[in-house]
DNA sequence: TCTGGGGTCCTATCTCCA
DNA sequence: TCTGTGGAGATAGGACCC
């Protein structure tokens, strides 16, 4: 393999993150299998395990009760995500001392350009050996790197020795041909369970399969994105640029999975509320307004179903996701049992960046003849959804429920309360 | 038998309109 | 007035990623 790369992309990849940062904060646990996720006696899978849980078999996305009878010794946990976003932020700021183009992929794992840094070493993998010894020092975490011309190859690179690892791509195009042909179809990125059963049905096991095939016959396979996207990879061709800016939320969503399928409408029509209103919540703390509501349902047999409508005007308040969540569950007639609720918004802007309203916007702050409701009951509503967020910080997010369902149209300009009032 | 939660992106389909 | 066509936008579903 080639240690020497002229176009320099770094993929750093923090190893089985969540169960590393529970063994660094409980000493007693290392080198003892680890698995946060859902206890094993839920509905639910692991997120992360350590590498001694691994050996018995466990895999991230395997469901708990399975982990738990091929590891019945192994420590469950739930996951602490506000300790393992800190510890990500303190390793995004080390990494944004090397290069400000620091793209963060995920919670653990990030992209970094030091093609055009002055400063930094000449060899990319001192710098990549730097990183890991400083990361180590900071925090105690290993992390695997890999190197290469582009983002795919940097990741794949990445993922090839782990844990602790440090790959570098070879330069040469030809190289690279021959280094990925024997390799999966599935480390493609993008090419996951569903897309590699098309593709073995027309033989295609490896990329060097893909590489031999014409993207005019994988645009046939897979549609005109996909195909070109996959032909592209199969070559190890990849024109992303890592990008510093922080790319601005697009949908927040919330669901849940009952502990058992649940036929009570009103059960799931409560689960909704909750989980609007905590849309809500996330939605008034970035500062942003919602332009499109969503409600899902997955029922026994895993169907998903989902209905959805526009919001106008934009909004972040509660009542009106409520009476959005409202209209959306009424379309729904619950002959089945349901396994999960979710709601979810999109279409996101911050306040005054709204696009232009189309001609024929219904509008939600709206009262009865129609007149827009004043902006200073807007203003009023907004002012108590914010004291309702504090109460529910300083208190527990139960610690306050709206005391209405669903609110009719015409009131999502007035009471916050509702007419019976908040509760406590 | 089991299959979470929170995202992004793509595709197919439908409707509206010129 | 009726019919066909094609583009744009909304909607629903699905695949994929971590």
């Amino acid at each position: 393999m080639n240690t020497a790369a002229s176009n320099h992309i770094l993929h750093l990849d923090l190893d089985a993150f969540f169960a590393s940062v529970e063994q660094l904060d409980h000493p007693e646990w290392r080198g003892r299998p680890v698995i946060v996720g859902a206890a094993p006696d839920q509905r639910g899978v692991v997120s992360t395990c350590s590498y001694e849980a691994r050996r018995y078999g466990v895999h991230s996305a395997m469901p708990s009760r399975t982990a738990f009878r091929l590891c019945p010794h192994g420590i469950f946990v739930p996951g602490r995500y506000e300790r393992y976003a800190e510890l990500s932020d303190q390793i995004m700021g080390i990494l944004r001392t090397f290069t400000p183009c620091v793209q963060a992929a995920s919670i653990d794992e990030a992209f970094l350009d030091i093609s055009q840094v002055h400063g930094l070493s000449e060899d990319p993998v001192a710098t990549a050996r730097k990183l890991k010894e400083q990361i180590k020092e900071a925090t105690g975490l290993t992390a695997s790197v890999g190197i290469a011309s582009n983002m795919f190859l940097a990741k794949l690179a990445s993922d090839l020795h782990k844990p602790d690892g440090l790959t570098v791509m070879p330069l040469d195009p030809l190289e690279v041909q021959a280094f990925l042909a024997p390799l999966p179809v599935s480390k493609i990125w993008g090419v996951g369970p569903k897309t590699a059963r098309v593709l073995a049905k027309y033989s295609l096991r490896r990329i060097g399969d893909l590489q031999k095939t014409s993207v005019e016959a994988l645009k046939r396979m897979l549609g005109k994105v996909a195909g070109e996207h996959i032909k592209a990879l199969a070559h190890g061709l990849d024109n992303r640029v890592v990008q510093a800016e922080e790319q601005q939320e697009k949908s927040i969503s919330h669901e849940e999975t009952f502990p058992v399928d649940c036929r009570n409408p009103e059960q799931v029509r409560m689960a909704l509320r909750r989980l609007a209103e905590a849309v809500g919540q996330r939605l008034r703390l970035a500062g942003l307004l919602a332009g499109t509501a969503t409600v899902k349902l997955r029922y026994q047999d895993f169907r998903t179903v989902s209905r959805q409508m526009p919001i106008r005007p934009r909004s972040q308040a509660d009542r009106v996701l409520l009476h959005c969540a409202g209209v959306l569950w009424s379309q729904f007639s619950l002959k089945e049992p349901v396994r999960l609720v979710g709601f979810g918004v999109s279409s996101l802007c911050a306040p005054g960046q709204e696009p232009a309203p189309g001609p024929q916007q219904l509008l939600l702050f709206a009262d009865e003849a129609g007149a827009a409701i004043p902006a200073r009951e807007q203003r009023r509503n907004a002012c108590l959804d914010q004291a309702v967020d504090r109460l529910r910080q300083q208190l527990g997010t139960d610690a306050l429920r709206r005391g209405w369902w669903p609110p009719a149209k015409e009131q999502c300009g007035h009471d916050v309360a509702g007419p019976e009032g908040p509760q406590k």
